[in-house]
DNA sequence: CCTACCGATCGGTAGG
DNA sequence: CCTACCGATCGGTAGG
């Protein structure tokens, strides 16, 4: 392809909005997880990047479509993080522990749009409601046929109630760290690892 | 006291509008839950219960009041039904278990209002605000304490964490089961309590 | 990217 | 408990 001086400006200029799209979505991010997305107005996004609410619609079609793009783009971006691990072959148990970990450690560097895809994503509707829907029962079904096997091939314990420790599996990879100074979030990982592996009783 | 007419009047009034204050405060509940306080409007709430919006400012005085209503009494009434089992004088593993087990019940028979304790309270302001903050500190430190006695005393693992292994113990107590037709809630509470007793590993 | 505007809806009130 | 209304704010658009 031909980058002439024409096509260069006009890839420059795409750029720039993609960059103010991702700033308007990352404000978004922050203010639906403070404010809920029905809490947080379009002039409240904009006032967090320094446009007037109408120049919003420069950039974005709608509000719904921030609230997708946040939910959409977070998900597959976990996916991308925790499915290879899950997925790989090795000893049941070692994957849940390494899965556990690389969903704490996604989730603590994308705290806002982690909080959206949990708690905001309800509100969308139509086409990516149903979406959001399906990638949830397809992370948990990940999730749940790691412990399968576990159970299945004697790594994990026979006795175990598949589905009921993969919610508590996720619940744990959900928890809301407060991930504070005085650890960083693979020593969290790393204890709430040891309470599911051992249990509470000695 | 005295029931003469009037005051027998004064007394069925006041009945039948904290009759309809329930109604409401109900209503409210089910739509905070599904569509977030901000997704769900005095119209709506009025709607549910056969009054136009205005006239539901008869029996409250305005939205907030609803949500902290709401919040506080089933903060209140969680309260009232797990604490004795914590405080009562037992092994800690048995409390822990019964507290688990007390605190699913309630939930499940309190699911749109105890939803709203959990994602909706962050919309009070002002001092409520600060209680609901202060009770979720008591609520955590009520666990904390009996974990902590059964570490001390051997009854659990001693190498626990014992800050992270009650964050397990309240995610167990709060996460949303699909409490469905193929098994009660009691069952579900002896499922998690069975997987964090004993633990994933064999 | 801003100015200026749109119709719709918001929470809430007065008067009966 | 309803009718009729209040000012404010909502998401979104046209025109420059």
């Amino acid at each position: 392809m031909q980058y002439d001086r024409f096509e260069s400006a006009a890839t420059q200029e795409q750029g720039q909005s993609a960059l103010r799209r991702g700033e308007i979505l990352a404000a978004a991010a922050t203010l639906f997880a403070e404010h809920g997305f029905h809490g947080a107005s379009m002039r409240d996004i904009g006032e967090r990047v320094g446009l007037l609410k109408g120049s919003l619609y420069v950039h974005i079609a709608n509000k719904d479509e921030i609230l997708v793009e946040i939910v959409g783009d977070t998900a597959r971006r976990l996916n991308a993080a925790v499915s290879p691990v899950l997925l790989a072959t090795a000893r049941p148990s070692d994957k849940l522990r390494m899965a556990l970990k690389a969903h704490l450690l996604f989730a603590s560097s994308n705290q806002n749009s982690m909080f959206v895809l949990q708690h905001e994503s309800k509100h969308l509707t139509g086409q990516p409601h149903m979406w959001i829907c399906e990638w949830r029962l397809r992370y948990q079904q990940l999730w749940w046929s790691a412990v399968d096997v576990g159970v299945r091939c004697g790594d994990l314990r026979q006795d175990l109630d598949i589905a009921c420790a993969t919610d508590m599996l996720l619940a744990a990879a959900n928890l809301n760290a407060t991930f504070d100074m005085t650890s960083d979030t693979g020593a969290v990982a790393d204890r709430r690892w040891e309470v599911l592996r051992g249990g509470l009783l000695p």
